[in-house]
DNA sequence: GTCTATAGGCTGATAGAC
DNA sequence: GTCTATCAGCCTATAGAC
């Protein structure tokens, strides 16, 4: 149903134009990349992305719905976990981090994508992300049920969590061109020490009410 | 030193196509946009780009520019202010909505020139950001050193704060279509309530610790 | 499976009439 | 200041040799 992967080589191919269009599309966008310069970087012919792909589209959506879908469903493994609801927000900050170390074009090129009103989002990759905002949400509707977390609005809570990774990651490389070239007037944060502030930060937004001075809440 | 405005329809031409920029760089992308859909969007003439931004490039680099400044510039405005740092911190994300309200496209248009590794950014537009990223901080500082926020540090909330805002406007057109096309399985959340959501949110996590149990602060 | 050559479309830029 | 006409360059796609 997929071609059948006969030859080595041509996994070899496939896989490396997969992996040069990613980082292409991330940092220049669909049309800013070239099909030109994925086969360069990937260091294939440019003819190869028709014979696999069936053309640039092809290869952009075979992006969206290969290399997110086995990311994307490592997530719902998160969802059978039973602990508490902080903790367990805390493993998916962790998580999404991991995820990003090993692929870590993919949140600039999904970010594009939504950012270009999700033209080729179809169905399928669709159904990708609402499972992993799911999964957050979950997390968090879960919490204020059972009062391990304050109580908050878990898609509005969701969309900060999801919004405070994202950009830090999909800035971080403008960061350390800036601070390359000496025009970061700081210090140059590594992404651990974010998601560690980040999950804290979290932590801290949530944690249930300490009942206000006068007022008393049962329990 | 910038063409002495003579005409008054000159005027309205330029910023048109300065509006229409914006607004097709947010959506597409640089190499998105092509000049010919500027131009129609201005109901310009795609001459008129060269004549008075002397090409594609220099359009985009005007919008960075001479967008970019009064709104970052007015930013300053609450360097001034004297008052607890949550409370300047709640007044920042407020003045940050208004600012998209504004000008709905800027985000985009700059989360966009981020991702591409600040190809554009010169270094008067640089110095736009870091003086917009600078308020926060100093905010976030302060109330660190009055001890009217929990220890926390600065310029890792600063990314916390900026991101949860500009992800949340920057990817809501794309909930916004999925919202009209039923694609969507939750209500639309309006920014407002997301803005007043996110401000408490930050409140809560970097509200000053409450003693632990056992030890015991002052009152 | 891989590569070269080329067709055909679109884009950015600009000369020159008004 | 505005517009039409035009052109060179780049880009995607693909036919066909190996």
């Amino acid at each position: 149903m997929k071609g059948s992967a006969s030859r080595k080589s041509s996994v070899t191919t496939r896989d490396a134009l997969l992996a040069a269009g990613t980082r292409l599309f991330a940092q220049r966008g669909f049309d800013g990349a070239s099909l030109e310069t994925i086969a360069r970087l990937a260091r294939a012919n440019k003819a190869m992305i028709s014979y696999y792909f069936g053309g640039k589209e092809g290869l952009y959506r075979a992006i969206l719905a290969e290399t997110l879908e086995p990311v994307l469903r490592r997530t719902e493994g998160l969802r059978k976990v039973s602990r508490p609801a902080p903790e367990r927000l805390q493993t998916f900050i962790f998580y999404f981090a991991e995820m990003v170390e090993h692929h870590p074009d993919l949140p600039a090129m999904i970010l594009r994508e939504a950012l270009s009103g999700g033209r080729h989002l179809d169905e399928r990759a669709l159904g990708y992300f609402l499972s992993l905002f799911a999964v957050v949400r979950e997390i968090l509707e879960e919490g204020v049920r059972r009062k391990s977390l304050r109580k908050v609005d878990p898609f509005l809570t969701h969309l900060s969590v999801i919004g405070g990774l994202v950009f830090f990651f999909v800035t971080h490389p403008l960061r350390e061109r800036l601070a390359r070239e000496g025009r970061l007037p700081m210090k140059l944060p590594a992404p651990d020490a974010y998601v560690r502030h980040f999950a804290l930060l979290m932590i801290h937004a949530l944690k249930p009410e300490a009942h206000a001075p006068g007022s008393r809440t049962r329990r």
